[in-house]
Order: C-alpha cells, then sequence, then structure tokens
DNA sequence: GTGCAGATCCCCT
DNA sequence: GGGGATCTGCACG
C-alpha cells in the first residue's frame, strides 16, 4: 500500500527524515523491484539556494511547484537521472525530497542486470545509482507516487537513529543539514 | 583507502 | 556558452 498525500503535506525537512525507513516499490510487468530508503536529502525554495526551485518556475522544475507526493525527475550530467518527491508543507511554494540511496530488497537480480554488476554493495547506494537499478527515468517525471502502480512508496522499517549532515555535491547553502541517513 | 579525468547533454540566462 | 543534487575506472603506493 502507498503512503498517502497528506504525509508529503509537510515541511521539506520533516518529509526527508520521514522518507528513511519506507519503501521504494518499482513494478514492471511481472516484476517487482523494492529497496529501504537510507538517505534523503531536503530542497526547498526561495530559502534555499541549491534547490533546482530557488529562482522561479521553470519547464524543468515545474513539479516542485504541483501537488505533493508527484515524482521529480530530473536528467543530469548528461547521463544520469535522480529522483525526488515532491514535499512541502501548505502555503510554501515549491519544495522535494531527493532519494539517495536505498538497501535493496525485492528483485536484486533485476537490479543487476540494470546496473551491469553483481556487488550488492554498489548496486543503489548513490542517487543516480538507484535510478539506474530500477529503471526510473524522464517518463517518471510527474508520476503519483501515492498510486499503487508502476512507482509508488510504502510503509517500511522505522530506522533506530537518523544522522544529519550538509548535502552532497552542492556548492551553495552548505550550512544546512539538509542531508538525513539511517544509521 | 584517496583523488582525478572523462563521459555526455539538457537546462537555463 | 557554461555548469551541473553523478558514476566509473584508473593511478597511486
Amino acid at each position: 500500500m502507498s503512503i498517502p498525500r497528506k504525509f508529503y503535506k509537510r515541511d521539506t525537512e520533516i518529509v526527508a527524515r520521514e522518507l528513511l525507513g519506507k519503501r521504494l516499490v518499482r513494478k514492471i510487468g511481472r516484476g517487482v523491484m523494492s529497496g529501504v530508503i537510507i538517505e534523503t536529502e531536503a530542497y526547498k525554495h526561495r530559502d534555499d539556494p541549491a534547490s533546482h526551485a530557488f529562482k522561479s518556475m521553470t519547464r524543468r522544475n515545474r513539479v516542485m511547484f504541483g501537488e505533493v507526493g508527484m515524482a521529480y525527475v530530473y536528467f543530469t550530467y548528461g547521463m544520469h537521472y535522480c529522483f525526488n518527491v515532491v514535499a512541502r508543507s501548505a502555503g510554501v511554494e515549491a519544495g522535494a525530497v531527493l532519494i539517495r540511496a536505498v538497501r535493496p530488497e525485492k528483485g536484486i537480480n533485476m537490479m543487476q542486470k540494470n546496473r551491469g554488476m553483481k556487488n550488492i554493495d554498489n548496486l543503489a547506494d548513490g542517487p543516480a545509482k538507484l535510478t539506474q537499478a530500477m529503471r526510473i527515468a524522464e517518463s517518471h517525471y510527474g508520476a503519483d507516487l501515492t498510486d499503487s502502480h508502476g512507482i509508488y512508496i510504502a510503509d517500511g522499517p522505522k530506522p533506530r537513529k537518523i544522522s544529519a549532515s550538509a548535502r552532497i555535491g552542492i556548492r551553495q547553502a552548505t550550512d544546512r543539514l539538509w542531508n538525513f541517513k539511517s544509521v
């Protein structure tokens, strides 16, 4: 069962923390892949120079301004996709949570095939690795993650402990500890 | 283990 | 025209 939309209608930072331990589920035909989310990052709006939504709405970032619980998928570095969930509290214009890593559970064989690797430790421990492992791409831009269809987020094991640190790979706003990992 | 180069292209101003 | 919410392989020692 997918998590209801109201879960995502809260402060982006809170949702980023609470997505830790949830399951990302991907169905392709009869196949199912899933993994437990173990690392996330919050990206906000005008108060966050590192966010794609920092400036005005554009073709790329427009879904960050739309309904919460939708997928924001973007293409970067000429070859990688990254996967986010739109989340923000009422009255805030834009926000999303980047899913940076999952611990594979189901469909590990499929992920290995999609990644062209056998090492389980490297399968989905990075934002572009998990999209490659689960075959997430531009066709998922704007997908409703509260729908239990091809891609969605479901409940999972609560993390014991959460650590917060600076977000990875950004130049701006490095003082904000909006990267969250379950420990 | 760390560090760097190269791949590769869409998006914006 | 420039830069990017990245990954991999190779070099090092």
